[in-house]
Parts: structure tokens; sequence; C-alpha cells
DNA sequence: TATGAATGAGGCTTCATTCAT
DNA sequence: AATGAATGAAGCCTCATTCAT
């Protein structure tokens, strides 16, 4: 059936474009009129590939932490030792900062709009997913110290997009650091 | 004579029922009639003490954080070393961990539904306030160290919003202490 | 009966204050809190004086006529021939040109806010004070041409309110001299 | 491919639908609900043609007025002198009694209710439209003497909504002849 | 497949009016 | 007599969704 295939493929594409407006945007912001504009089709072409739009929100949030933790893992597995490998998830995270709060933003905005159902279990695994990835790159550490990093990072990542000035990445680095050694 | 009412005492008491509602279902999910339904007013009643549905939210976003703040203050101020105030620190968060966490959530939507304006300031203003507190009363902890504290209540009282099973307080009181001592 | 007298007295008191602010935002630009704050009384006052925001209107269309025809009289009747009167008449027009053109505004209000209805006779023996005036100034010009220079007037007091650059009230007031000599 | 619909076609209808509303109603009257039912379209619809009650007023007036101007040409054009385009002029503004007079209303109400906006020059223009007609078919008679004509006319589209018994179209077209000869 | 015109419920806000004090 | 808190209908507008073409 090649009309599958194309349909399926259409479809990703689609996906991956509405990705950075629902980022940019949080759940709220998106309307179907502008993510259509934004697309270049129209909106009936949305309802032609997807349910609605809470289906487009739903089928992104996976694509994001895959493509995420996809990318953290080719960049840290290059560290030679734990606490090289901790600088560049430290170094990832601030290169990647703004769409990984997004993705927090998005993962929080996802819970509410689908309380209770199917979504909590899709957050819950894009969240296993960045703590596999943690756990496959920083496997000597001792557990409660790599659970320390991650809520640094998550911490870090949540006030930056509150606080005028927050903590410097390089602080939480170093203390960090200090927390392998 | 008017029907005598404390005007300032009942638009406190109508913020203190609007938190629960905009804790639940979000900015973007509080209409002012659900509002005014809530809190057993008409939306008439509602613009009668607030300038709008911005107003409230901005009122109470500042009243949440000075009560919290108070209540932190006097709680971890009985501790009589650094190491026992970053456990009471650990103990206010754990006390008022669902409080706290959707006091983060309103923050990241308010912000994102007024980018840029007035509403910035009253978040950071909020922010600054818990920072000052953590400083009046781990005054004797190192910046950095005190900055990390933080960020890792910030990133547990998130992750546990999110995660199935989020990393225990305990654990993270743990580590923190390490870093005081 | 002495508390009717009070009675009658502060009701003449807020309709002179009513009207300024109904002639400067019309019919829908008046609220009546807004009337109330003009006034310096409460909107519980205004109902005890008046039926509701219609009656308090009503009653100010007579009232404004019969003030401007009052202070018409005074000034064209000094007039010693007709040519003079006519000159005297629209010296009048343009001294208080912003109120007649009020006026005028008021009048279409009344009739949209209350067709068909005791306004339209409201309306029409305000116009027929105008006209009366005329006729008692300019009693020995022809009658058509005194008609003319009302319409002169009335199309002059319109136009300043919708023409960037309205024709001047001297070029007008020269031809209505040319048509009374 | 989409519904097949000439969009400025549509828009067109809806206009000239509109106008007897605003007409009826006034500015203030006239509710984007009631307007829809009376068109036979969804609110919704009235927003997918136009910005808002502001965009089809705005629209309206500038059609009105070319659409009246230029039927006024037409007519007026057939003139052989002066005098018989004066008349000619009158005959006009009498068969076209009540729209030039709702037009005049219509313009009062949109400058107060948008005060100092875009809608000023838009009712400048088309009164400008007016006296720009006037100028073509009576371009020989003194200027002075053709504002006095307009002056008359609008005096008289006035008063003809307010008083009982205005002064007949005859008259005044009698007088203005005697200014042209 | 794809389009975009059309829908109508529902959002925020205003305001004339009522009524307990 | 006077106040102003409270009401709720109604206004303008947005937007997810449907459907004729």
């Amino acid at each position: 059936m090649p009309r599958i295939v194309d349909h399926d493929a259409r479809r990703a594409e689609l996906l991956a474009g509405a990705f950075s407006l629902f980022v940019r945007e949080g759940y709220g912001g998106v309307t179907m009129r502008g993510l259509a504009t934004a697309l270049g089709v129209s909106t009936g072409t949305l309802y032609h590939y997807f349910g609605g739009k809470d289906a487009i929100f739903e089928q992104m949030v996976t694509a994001v932490s895959e493509t995420d933790v996809a990318e953290a893992d080719a960049l840290v597995q290059s560290g030679r030792d734990a606490t090289e490998r901790v600088d560049l998830t430290f170094a990832f995270a601030t290169l990647r900062e703004e769409r990984l709060r997004s993705f927090i933003h998005l993962a929080f905005d996802a819970r509410r709009h689908h309380p209770g159902g199917a979504m909590d279990d899709l957050v819950e695994r894009a969240f296993a997913r960045y703590r596999a990835s943690m756990e496959r790159q920083l496997g000597d550490v001792p557990a409660d110290r790599r659970d320390a990093i991650f809520q640094l990072i998550v911490g870090r990542l949540v006030t930056g997009g509150l606080e005028a000035k927050p903590t410097p990445w390089d602080t939480l680095a170093a203390i960090a650091r200090t927390l392998v050694s």
C-alpha cells in the first residue's frame, strides 16, 4: 500500500513543522488556523491527517523527547570519564536550554489538557527516556547523586524561564562535578 | 449608607478562593464565569473588586508568594545551624509541595500568556522573595551551594508533577546536607 | 411642603450637571456610574431622583433648548434692523457652536432611543422653540428666507462637526445678509 | 477545492445588507449578533470577511458615499446651465433624502464612538467626495454660493429628521436658484 | 486529497439597575 | 435620603471544527 506510506510521511513532515510552533507558543497559544498558516496548508488538511488539535499535540510530545535523547546520547558518550560526561551533560542542557525548557512546559500543558488519560503515560515515558539516557551515560555515578544532578538541571531549566538572573550553568556544573569525584 | 463591606478583606477572601481554581485549571483554563461560580458571586462582582482576569491573577501571585515566604521563614529560622536549617527548608518544601508546585506552574503559564509585560516583573519579584528568604536563613552557606539547593528543590517540585516515581525528598535533602558541611 | 421644594431643587441641580456630560459624550457614551461620579453622588442617588437613564436624558433635552433660546433672544433682540439681527443670529450660533451642535446630536440620539414615543414631541417642541425665536427676531423677513437662514445655520453646525475645513461662518453670514436686504 | 465564493463580491453583498441595519439602528444600536442574524449568516462569518464591527462600518461608509456620488453625478450632469443643475441637485437630495440623512446620522455616530481615530478621516473623505461632486457640477457658481447651497441641503436633511413640518424642499430650491442667477 | 467558507459555543468585559444597610 | 455592593444580560470577538466543492 504505497498510499499509506505517503500518508504517514506527510504526517511526519507536518508534525515536524508543528513542533516548533507548539514549543514557541505552548498548547494554548497555538490555534489551528495559525498552525495551518505556519505549515502552509489549510485547516482542512490538518483535520485530514490528524484527529484534531489534541492528536497533533500528543504525537508531538513523544517526537520531541525522542529527538532530544538521541542528540544527548550522541554528545555525552564522547566523554572519557564521569567528570567529563557530567560536563557534557551540562553542555547539552546549556546548548538546548530553550528547547528543553519548552518541553517541560509542554509536559505540564499536556497533563493539564488531558488529565488522567493516556497523556500521563506519554509524559512519564518521555521523562523516563531522559532518565535512562543519564543512567546510560553516568552509570558509574551513585544513583542518588545522578538524581541530584537531574534535579539540578531541571531546576535550572525552570528558573531560567522565570528569573531575571538565574544561577549560571557553570556554577551548577561545578557543584555537580564535586558530586561525582 | 452602603451595605457594610470591608472592601480589602473581601478582596483577599476572593483571592484566596481564586488560587485553588487557578491551580487546578491553569491560567488559560480559568474563565471569569467559572471563577465567579466557584466563588459564589457574579462576574460583575469580580469586576467590582478587580480590574479583570489579569489583575486577579497578578494579585494572587503576589499574595501567595508572600504567604509562603512568611511561613517558610517562620519554620526555618528555628534551626540552630546550617545543616538543621537545610533540613527545615526541605521540610517546608515537602510540606507545601503541592502549593509550591502549583505556584511554579502558574508562573510559567502567566509568562506565556502575557509575554514581556508587567507579569514578568511580578513573577521575578515573587521568585526573588523566595531567594531572599533562603539567603536570610542560609546566609552562612556559600552562595553557589545555596543556589544549588534552590535548584534542587525547584527541580524536585517540577519532576514531582511529571514523573511517576520522582526522586524522594529525603535523597535530595541528604545530598544538600553534604553541600553545607 | 418644603420637602418637595428641596427635592425638586436638588433634581434641577443634578440635571444641570448631567447636561454637560451628555453633551460631551452623547447618550450612548454616558454611563450611570460615570454620571454619578461626575456629579459627586452615588448611582443610588441618581435612581432616587430620576426613574433611570432615559428619564434624565429626556428632562435634559427640554432644559437645554429652553436655556439656549432664552440666551439667543437676549442677544439678538439688541439688533436694530433685520440685517443686524441676522448678523447677531450668526454671532450667537458661532458663540454657542459646540453646544448647539451637541443639541442636534442629542436630538438624533433621543429619537433613536425612544422611537415613536413622547420623545418625538419633545424634540419637535424644542426645535419649534428655536424656530419661534427666529420668527420673533426676524419677523419682518419673508418666511422662506428665514427658513433658508435656519437651514444654513443647522447645516453649518452639522458639517462643522464632520468636515476638516467647514465653510466659515462669515461666508454664510454674508450670504444670509443678501437674503434679507 | 474550496467552496466557490468570490470573496470580494460576497463582502460587497454583506456590506449592502449591513447599511440598512446601521441606518435603522445607528452605530451603537447594531450588534454583531443582530447584524449576523439580519444578514442570514453567523457572527463567525462576519469576522471571516471583516476585521470587526468598525471595519464593517468603515467600509460601508466609503461604499455608500461612492455610490451616492456616482448617482448624483450621473443625474446632475444632464442639466444644461447652472440653474438647471441646482434644480437637479435638489432633485437628487429629495430623491435620496432618507439615505443621505442616514449617512449624516451615521457619520455623527461614528465620530462619537471613535474620537480622533481613522474614522475621522473616513468621514471627512466621504464629505469631501460630496463636495467634489458639487464642484464638478456647479463649477461656474461662485464658491461661497456653492457652499451655501451645500449647507442648505445638509440643514434640510437634518431638520427633516427632527421636525414635524420641515421647510419644503421646493422652498429651499427656489432660494438656491436666486443665488446662482 | 485538499481547500477555506461557515458555524456557534464560549471567552472577557461593560453597564443599567436593584436592594440591604 | 443616600450609599455602593451585587447582579446578570448582552456586547465584541476568537477559535476548534465541519463540510460543500
